[in-house]
DNA sequence: CTGTAAATCACCCGAAAGTATGACCGGCTT
DNA sequence: AAGCCGGTCATACTTTCGGGTGATTTACAG
């Protein structure tokens, strides 16, 4: 019984939520109008079956949302890192930012990297900034992946 | 109070709007219904009325119905990748925040793994949190690292 | 039935990351 | 000499992360 409330809990609050209003409108009815009975109950009967028409309808209609999920398929590569400096040239990576880059690969933050490599915390910013536009993204986790993809790191 | 506004917010709403509805109704019988010649019209307008409600109840309740398709997306990676499910138990780390660091170290970000798992941004940076302690970092990027050497990741 | 762990979600706040823009300097190139 | 590029730094601003806390729900073991 205990498990039956409260399983269903937010229906049977539904319910009484909607009873109340109910209540409350008749009581407004008596307050301030008088009608006749038999329409009223009439065209509640009439609105919770179209009610419970529109719930069918929808559940029945509603398209399924598709969702495309990539897998992933493994495909073998050489163990041994070469760096690929034909990619390296092409997006006109430089020097010091393929060792922000290899920094980052290392999980260090950009106020890691600047003190490393003795520079200040927004020129760091600025090699980063410079680096996500040559790899075209706008993260440094991307930007860590990407390297990796491309060679360009370890 | 708030909590209470947010997790109870499509009831308080559905009672609401039937409750508007329902004043409006009763005016809308004021107004023309003196006139005692419409009252298929009016009735018509309830039946709509209250399937349009039912179609936006039903939309509201139920949780969107998904087909996933997969799409096979090429990797270049280590084909010869096992993962290490003893660092994983020994770690405690669970299946939920596996996912989480996976994705992360696809370069997503908390948003994204959110959208990619269906779950609120708030759940992700829960779970990306544990994560973070069952690791020992406190950086995304230093997790991805961790990660890829204790071979819980390609 | 009770206790526990996993998964979910919310709110707050400060720190880190990222964007946009401008500036300066020292080599190279033309 | 003038222009370009790489490297440096700065300010101001927005967005994202991460930490801390608390709560609910579900599933599962004891």
């Amino acid at each position: 019984m205990k498990l039956f409330l409260i399983k269903y809990r937010i229906i049977l609050l539904t319910s009484v939520s909607l009873a109340a209003m109910l209540v409350l409108l008749r009581w407004l009815e008596l307050r301030f109008l008088i009608f006749d009975n038999a329409l009223e109950v009439y065209i509640g009967a009439i609105a919770l079956l179209f009610t419970g028409l529109g719930v069918w309808l929808a559940l029945k209609l509603t398209k399924p949302k598709t969702v495309i999920v990539e897998r992933q398929v493994f495909v073998a590569t050489n163990a041994d890192f070469q760096l690929n400096e034909a990619t390296l040239n092409d997006l006109g990576i430089s020097k010091r930012e393929l060792e922000v880059l290899e920094l980052m690969a290392l999980g260090c933050s950009n106020q890691e990297i600047a003190n490393r490599l003795f520079v200040s915390l927004n020129t760091v910013k600025t090699h980063s900034s410079r680096l996500f536009e040559k790899l075209e993204v706008n993260r440094r986790t991307q930007a860590i992946e990407k390297g990796k993809r491309l060679l360009l790191i370890p």
